[in-house]
DNA sequence: GCACTACCGCCCAGTCACCA
DNA sequence: TGGTGACTGGGCGGTAGTGC
């Protein structure tokens, strides 16, 4: 999809996108070296615009999603997911509360081949080099929490591209929150049902309290559930974007199954 | 060649939405 | 509830196209 893709160079707009397709220049090799563009563009803009796209050829012959990550906007980044869904990881995190003195409790990585579990207090310095084996990441709402608050909490440095599905989904219509837009999108969170963030801070402090590992059990089954559930929002996001691009039938996005769920929900645990 | 218009990208500030 | 990134709208500047 990114040899496609002129959105990430300079004055290429949404609009000169897509007069640069319906005249026929679908991707990079169409890109006509001399004679005139379908889009207003100067010599110096031009000659700009060019470097870039030359850039670009070598960026993804390297594999470097940093690349067009660091080019395209946050709601356009869906466009990476053809070209890097192999070097990806779906990430999620739980927290003991937003403020400053919030603590990372739970986090799940999953890789749509195996997911694993961080516990805070107990095997979060696993996560740090766990993490670096990913060149992109893949969350909803990350950008603006899960990324900023592991980098504070647990003193790192996420290099990594990002497709944060929550610009996404918003530029599709689906506003309102995460567990919203699975209900929206017909994904179904069986025994997980209502339960929240705030239901997860009330697990951690139950679980710290107690030492009930049933809490914990509850919690991470939560947090294995968000993060599973992103790779079907990502296949489903990318599907319904590319609808609106002529390449709708170059790519099929099977939905992936989803894998079960190794934690047991206790009902009991919930408030 | 000039003036005008339409279009587009960029930038900025204010507002909104979302995470646990 | 706090923090912050995304979104939105308006203003500005640059360009192509058109008509004279």
């Amino acid at each position: 999809m990114l040899t496609h893709t002129f959105r990430h160079l300079p004055f290429i707009g949404p609009a000169n996108e897509g007069r640069l397709w319906r005249h026929g220049i679908l991707s990079w090799a169409d890109w006509p070296l001399t004679g005139r563009l379908p889009i207003a563009l100067s010599g110096a803009h031009r000659l700009l615009t060019e470097e870039v796209l030359c850039r670009s050829r070598e960026a993804l012959a390297a594999a470097d999603v940093r690349f067009f990550a660091a080019l395209l906007k946050p709601s356009d980044c869906w466009r990476l997911f053809f070209d890097f869904r192999g070097q990806a990881a779906y990430l999620d995190i739980e927290t003991s509360g937003l403020d400053e003195s919030a603590e990372v409790t739970v986090i799940t990585l999953y890789d749509g081949l195996a997911a694993r579990r961080y516990v805070g207090g107990d095997n979060l310095d696993a996560f740090a080099s766990d993490i670096m084996r990913y060149a992109l990441l893949i969350s909803y709402g990350g950008r603006r929490f899960d990324i900023p608050f592991l980098e504070r909490a647990l003193g790192l440095r996420l290099p990594q591209a990002q497709i944060d599905l929550c610009p996404v989904l918003h530029s599709l219509g689906y506003r309102g929150g995460l567990k919203k837009t699975e209900r929206a999108l017909g994904i179904d969170r069986g025994p997980l049902r209502g339960v929240d963030g705030l239901t997860a801070v009330y697990l951690w402090r139950r679980y710290q309290e107690s030492g009930d590992r049933r809490f914990l059990e509850t919690l991470s089954a939560y947090n294995f559930a968000d993060t599973v559930n992103l790779e079907q929002l990502a296949c489903i996001a990318c599907e319904m974007k590319l609808t609106a691009t002529p390449f709708a039938e170059e790519f099929i996005l099977p939905l992936p199954s989803t894998p079960a769920n190794p934690y047991q929900v206790y009902r009991q645990c919930l408030p």
